[in-house]
DNA sequence: TTGACCATGTTCAATTGGTGAACGATGATA
DNA sequence: TATCATCGTTCACCAATTGAACATGGTCAA
């Protein structure tokens, strides 16, 4: 259920915006809040994420989620791993598009 | 649940390969039997298939999944869809695969 | 201080989507 | 005839997802 799809892009989001909420993180990912809530549980459980306690200037209580160290390299690992597989579905799209192309001619 | 994703790659492999069972099409489309069927049923209502009953040289007793006129026309329609569909995934790829690039050198 | 908001995280009943074992029907085969 | 294989069909079961509802805590005006 936590695929390596949403821990990369959850530990992304996070990195560069740690104060999300599990609304706006939800909204950015297309998935729905209870998901959201799950998947960012996991990660903390994990020890990938640190939730701190914090208080926001604007009405909000709310937490920082922070990357832990093991959380950046896993970050790491995940990009690495992401970027070879997106590399392979680019090949296949390449192809699925060419042939796409004769069956429109026909 | 009747995707345009699978109503073309039905319609697809159905044109050029009408004796086809319902495993062996769930199979090709890596969906299961269940799902098939009902994909299936939803075309042949919609009058873009039509099942007519044959008999085959080998053991079997099923039917032959004819595209209709008007499901020829889908595909077509459908083909032509998914290709720009595809060109933008593939587009989206790029530029993705371009920001995992910049990811993987930091 | 009090009370009325507002944004947040958490929960969980309900829905949805997908699965594949089981079933009945129908030819082929010995 | 009896057995076997394959077919389409069904549906109880499971897993995943949803989002309304709730509890908490901060903010702000009265």
């Amino acid at each position: 259920m936590l695929t390596d799809e949403y821990r990369y892009k959850i530990l992304k989001e996070l990195q560069q915006d740690p104060d999300l909420s599990q609304r706006e993180l939800a909204k950015r990912l297309g998935i729905s809040l209870g998901k959201a809530n799950f998947c960012l549980k996991a990660l903390i459980e994990k020890g990938s994420i640190k939730a701190d306690n914090f208080k926001n200037s604007a009405n909000k209580t709310g937490y920082l989620y922070l990357l832990t160290p093991k959380g950046i390299e896993e970050k790491v690992t995940l990009t690495q791993r992401f970027l070879q597989r997106k590399i392979a579905e680019y090949e296949a799209l390449e192809q699925e598009i060419e042939q796409l192309r004769k069956e429109v001619k026909t």
